[in-house]
DNA sequence: TCTAACTCGTACGTTGATGTACGAGTTCTG
DNA sequence: CAGAACTCGTACATCAACGTACGAGTTAGA
């Protein structure tokens, strides 16, 4: 691998708008998953031809604007302190990133439409894995339940931040409530059961 | 009101198509959100121009559709004993009406896209009320907890449903498993938290 | 400065879905 | 059984988006 992705000798130029197209891409499509090429192109301020210069496709558009903000994620993840208590590492895992998933909803939903489904599940699996190391450290701590499979417990913690932005979205909930109800349900979510007999 | 539509006299025989039809678009659109209307037309067994004679325009469609499972949903909730401990009448609650959810998941979505916002709300209002109420009762015994807004709990209640459907159909949760995984999930989410120095 | 890379408008061909028009055949229902 | 209601195919008009073709102008960079 000499780089990320092996470059064919782009011209500076052309690696700016690219960069403005993947953001514009970005932009729109969070916003209406449905977006236009036109509508992309015309946000980022470029024409549709230089566009199609870069990206084959509606496809590949929409898979580099996913990647990219995976990419962002990713970056603002890797800066969370995951260590101490597995439950205060998991409030401040989840105070960084529900914000993320909120904003990326409706581009993930574009994805789905598009992109063959392997493809996103392969796309997803760093940001999963972060979240899947620290349930199982604090499984292993004997903080977290065991009972539930670990993909699930994955899963839910995912939908809860999506339906908190939903619900933020439809003017239910305060921005900044947002993050102590996530915390809170989270935190009900994957701890331990109380013993009891089988309910 | 004479009666639930106001009837302009239709003849049993376009009774008849119509049934089809609706059932038709129900099946289609929970498999795809994106069905045509040609698809639909074709599942019920029934030319498009049919079709056309009933519903003015695919939106109407896609409403009566999502209106119809509505109302198999009300029925099938309504014969569920939410009486009792709270607890156990949320369980059977939720193991009435998981693959309700998970059957409807893209015909909402379908709705989503065509319906305004409000009319959705409206729709959905009904089994909404039931939830809430089932919790407010249990708060009121004390075995719910108050901490967090209503609104908030009978969303995340409904999406840790869709979570788990989506889960099934990705093949990582056995049929089986489904109602149990969602029933503890929804009894942590619900428990009253213990009390503690603020975390 | 000279050339290759890049920008970008206009125009076109294609595809796929929606909804309309017409009209002939079929089936209720009074 | 007669007429109204219903069925339904074919054909058509529309529309919106995708992706391609061409070609002239502009800019980077050796």
């Amino acid at each position: 691998m000499s780089s990320a992705t092996h470059r064919p000798r782009r011209r500076a130029d052309a690696e700016r708008s690219i960069a403005r197209i993947v953001a514009a891409a970005r932009s729109c499509l969070s916003r209406n998953p449905d977006a236009t090429v036109d509508d992309i192109a015309k946000a980022a301020g470029v024409g549709r031809m230089t566009l199609y210069g870069h990206f084959p496709n509606r496809a590949e558009l929409v898979e580099a604007a996913l990647t990219d903000a995976l990419r962002i994620g990713e970056e603002t993840l890797s800066s969370v302190d995951v260590g101490g208590d597995a439950r205060d590492a998991m409030t401040r895992l989840l105070e960084s990133s529900w914000s993320l998933v909120a904003e990326s909803a409706a581009l993930l939903q574009a994805a789905q439409g598009v992109l063959p489904a392997g493809r996103l599940l392969a796309l997803h699996a760093a940001p999963a894995e972060r979240v899947e190391q620290l349930i199982r450290r604090g499984q292993g701590e004997g903080t977290f339940r065991t009972d539930l499979p670990m993909t699930w417990l994955v899963n839910a913690v995912h939908n809860l931040m999506h339906a908190a932005a939903e619900e933020e979205r439809a003017g239910r909930l305060a921005a900044e409530d947002v993050a102590r109800v996530v915390t809170a349900s989270v935190q009900s979510l994957l701890a331990v059961p109380p013993a009891g007999p089988a309910r």
